[in-house]
DNA sequence: CCCTTTTCACCTAGGTGGTAAGAT
DNA sequence: ATCTTACCACCTAGGTGAAAAGGG
């Protein structure tokens, strides 16, 4: 799908402006979406799956651009994974609607548990090509794969701190390099930034809902040594 | 060593014209140097070994900077391998000095053989974290592991395309990167460039010198599959 | 009991020289 | 005869979830 700012977004810098990025593998994302999607994080920093890619438009091709990414809370709760009557049954159970994750395992779904871990100031994370030209982020996919998620609060590689068993919205933001001194007094007007609701998650140590780890296992080809039977090409 | 620009280079920039630059892994480049170095070149294109790496110092560490490389032919000749009377024998031959490979195997050694090919305009290899801070660079080692020879006049991957059985002379260049609108009238003021002997070689498709094999084999990583006996640590 | 950490087998991805076949 | 190409086994390097162990 499409995201950015609605026609009320005014005062921007008129090579942001028309900025516009899509999502790409966007019916992965609603497949995992529609199952809850999780995310695991480690100690050493590990990699989203699916990656967060995008294909962009709209940028000035000659102006110098900075990519980067960073993720907000999108509540303020905790949650724990209550496993259903049947929940630690076969993997042929009903699904029911419960909010937040539209569709649970089994009986099993997530339920909020008491109020979130405060956050330190959330890092951000710059596409390494950054800064290029326009021209340069435009002409092919531009894709995320060196970010990682880690719950190490002392965490000194960069990566992205996540609170486990806690939900987030990852966010991309388009920053244009202002080649004036006095930049910093256009800071407000120099970036665009993107949501994409179907890629928010659910941050955890180890997988609760199987269907998850068995999409997982299914599109991720570092996962092909754990599927069983016939691909699916 | 250090390599560069003597004293007599004058109308520089200021800021590069007190770069340096110390090859790394120097005393290995000099132990296939005395044997005469080999490089593969593939259609599909062939990394460097020993990696051409360098410990920059005296950059500005607030100005922008690229960094790259290119190639240049050492003369006009064509070499072909000769080998000698035991040449094809044991491993155990003397060493006898003949150039423009100082040390030949047993009798064997690079013999001028014709001119040169016409090569076409040398491509130059532009390190990928350019353009990057002085301070950036100057951090830690900078290594153009990701440049790759190859044989291909027709390559479209950028890589440096040479001419096998010919010699050359790797060239480091840093380039400031300048501001001014027009900086192209001072182009030939804002890079300084360097040259380190030890890392000449002749370009190869398929190893001629068995003592250069030998020592890739045993200091490359990557052909680890290869070594026999009891391993230097 | 619930969550986290560590270790592991099994993958992807790609860099080695050897070897035999191919090209001139 | 000399040089090049294609394929291969064998590596490095690192991304997977499973399983068991660890911690509160």
């Amino acid at each position: 799908g499409w995201a950015g700012e609605g026609p009320g977004a005014s005062g921007k810098n008129r090579r942001v402006c028309h900025a516009a990025a899509r999502l790409e593998m966007g019916s992965l994302w609603e497949e995992f979406n529609r199952l809850g999607t999780e995310m695991i994080v480690t100690k050493a920093g590990r990699r989203m799956f699916p990656t967060f890619q995008v294909k962009l438009s709209g940028l000035d091709p000659l102006a110098d651009y900075v990519l980067l990414m960073d993720f907000i809370p999108l509540d303020d709760k905790r949650y724990r994974w209550r496993w259903g009557d049947r929940g630690r049954g076969l993997d042929l159970g009903v699904l029911s609607p419960t909010p937040p994750c539209r569709y649970a395992f089994h009986s099993s779904s997530w339920l909020a548990a008491g109020r979130a871990e405060p956050a330190a100031p959330g890092r951000v994370h710059f596409h390494p090509d950054s800064p290029a030209k326009g021209a340069q982020w435009m002409r092919q996919i531009v894709s995320f794969d060196k970010l990682k998620l880690t719950n190490n609060l002392l965490d000194d590689n960069g990566h992205i701190i996540l609170n486990s068993m806690h939900r987030y919205q990852p966010r991309f933001h388009v920053v244009l390099v202002d080649p004036r001194h006095d930049s910093e007094r256009f800071a407000h007007q120099n970036f665009k930034s993107f949501s994409f609701p179907e890629t928010q998650f659910m941050a955890v140590t180890a997988y609760q809902n199987h269907r998850i780890t068995q999409l997982k296992i299914a599109s991720n080809p570092f996962a092909k040594g754990f599927r069983d039977g016939d691909p699916e090409p």
